[in-house]
DNA sequence: CCGATGGGTTCCCTGAGGGAACTCACCGAT
DNA sequence: ATCGGTGAGTTCCCTCAGGGAACCCATCGG
């Protein structure tokens, strides 16, 4: 299927999809993050082919989530370490995880708990505002056009609809300077 | 491939991944989301094959994430809605957007913005402890099992860690009743 | 020398994804 | 009454990515 690159696509959401948008790499991604590391305990614990198993991690170490490490030389092994990148994932998982937890956790409860130890409670991760630390939801936001808008063709998912709004809404609103510049 | 079914893991990263670990899937919610409902719309703005529009669309009705309603009758004409289930994917969006936006931005930044309408300040969405609202990293989040815990053979994902981790910690820390019951 | 790890690679087979054409029901204009 | 257009899918064919399972190779422990 040659599964239509979205790399391309000037939409953050669509970028990180070409990525995790496949159903093992988040799993992977999750097993990593919370300390299963080897190849093998990985393709056992994950129950997928070591083929895409191999390949999976080789697409995450090239683009900088993961990297991999040899771990000991005598049987020269090598294990896979989350890069900041690959850390700063860590939250999505959780967004997914809370969703999931939600809205298909069995008649006993969800699976797994999530404790934060700053504050030592059980946490239900929820995605907030990060000026003023309040839920953030769909009836409560707007989509506005960033500078790294529609470029080319094929990319203007959204287009029309965000390029309406922009227009609706050309002053940038109260704090513009709230925005973090990506450290990227 | 036949896909290995994820649905029946004891897991709900992999379950919320087996409807969402697609790529095409995330971007249709995003613009059901937005605003985009009607079939040829989404087609054209995602650029995927209208069969597999037509698939994907079947199975997020059938998992009671979108609605297919009728807005006009003479013509006969449906469109596609979020239902609440739906709408709370949202911020699962929301966290991969802001890691696309931060990892994977270009030279001119992000694509789109978020206004937190509440606020009025451009919202860099982050994942945060619903009981202390600061952000969650795995630094600092400890996974521990939950009531919902292994079923069987071949869902025991992560579950030597975690039972490991299970025993350090029995004592459910300090507020277990922090702890939100499902709703569904 | 034997067998067991860890970490992959190779092979074959199926079926999901892409592309593009076709269908159907209705509408509005000629 | 026919022509063309639109929304919403369906059907067909073809290729290639995923699953399964076997194979490979280096190194160690006994």
């Amino acid at each position: 299927m040659t599964r239509t690159p979205l790399s391309g696509v000037a939409c953050s959401i669509a970028r990180a999809s070409d990525l995790f948008g496949d159903a093992w790499t988040a799993l992977i991604m999750r097993d990593v993050l919370v300390g299963l590391r080897r190849f093998d305990e990985l393709a056992q614990d994950l129950g997928l082919s070591r083929k895409v198993l191999a390949a999976r991690l080789a697409r995450l170490v090239e683009e900088g989530v993961l990297t991999r490490e040899r771990y000991q030389d005598s049987p020269p092994r090598e294990e896979y370490v989350a890069t900041e990148k690959g850390r700063e994932f860590y939250p999505v998982l959780l967004a997914l995880m809370a969703w999931g937890d939600k809205w298909h956790a069995g008649p006993a409860g969800p699976p797994a708990r999530i404790r934060h130890n700053a504050c030592g409670h059980l946490a239900t991760p929820v995605v907030a505002c990060d000026a003023c630390r309040e839920p953030l939801t769909v009836a409560d936001t707007t989509q506005l056009p960033g500078p790294g808008g529609r470029v080319g063709p094929g990319t203007q998912l959204l287009g029309p609809l965000i390029a309406a709004r922009g227009e609706e809404v050309s002053e940038p609103v109260t704090a513009p300077d709230t925005v973090r510049s990506a450290p990227s």
